[in-house]
DNA sequence: TTTATATTTCGCAAATATACGAAATGAATC
DNA sequence: GATTCATTTCGTATATTTGCGAAATATAAA
């Protein structure tokens, strides 16, 4: 079978959520949200971090735009916490990816298998 | 403390590595060597695979670089395995990661405590 | 030595990511 | 309404990533 396949939702969203991580401003921002469980300001982050303030409030939105955090609107600021539910899938879904648990046919599929589900 | 922090090597190193599967081919590759605890030609890959066989090789490259995957050269092929020994740092960074076993003390740390170290 | 095969490197184009300062936003307070 | 404060969006510059086909490389076979 020489067919070309396309990638499973499991391999898409394993490369969302690792891209999502290719930063070490997110890899913080991520473990220290999901560490202190609590929220966190964005002029918090900005005192420790080495970067200016636009820059992190790129990275937040990312971080919001992967589903990964939540900002709730506490006037005049805004407190970022951990989106519990897509994190727990996360950490499920990076589970079964070191575990090998992902079953080679989680990996590929045929488009046609796409196009008539 | 309002000082700027520089990220320690555990951070730095989550986000490379997550840098390094970002994207959904090479999450797949990873996927199939570590499954497969056996070794793969780079043209087998590129039957199944929906990139071309020079793109192929710059994600290959790239996974290399990581230190994730090495290759052997059987000509006229190259085997292409897991770098166990990486992938097994990897994972346990990436455990520590997703359950929190990371210290806040090993997320950043002063300028200073670089320098003089 | 020529030919065939597998893979990589090169050159290029297009898209995306990273960073910053300045300006805009939105809500509370004077 | 004007002011203040925290944050985001905009405009811009630069660097990196992704992709491809053509050319280069390296080895085995004819």
């Amino acid at each position: 079978m020489s067919d070309k396949l396309e990638f499973t939702q499991e391999v898409i969203e394993l490369a969302r959520i690792s891209k999502a991580l290719s930063h070490p401003v997110r890899v913080y921002i991520l473990l220290k949200l999901s560490k202190m469980d609590s929220c966190c300001y964005s002029g918090d982050l900005v005192e420790e971090l080495p970067v200016g303030r636009s820059t992190l409030s790129q990275h937040l939105k990312e971080l919001k735009y992967a589903g990964l955090i939540q900002g709730e609107i506490k006037p005049p600021y805004i407190k970022y916490c951990i989106n519990r539910k897509n994190w727990e899938r996360a950490k499920k879904l990076f589970a079964s990816f070191l575990n090998n648990d992902l079953g080679v046919s989680t990996l590929l599929q045929k488009t046609e298998s796409l196009i008539h589900s």
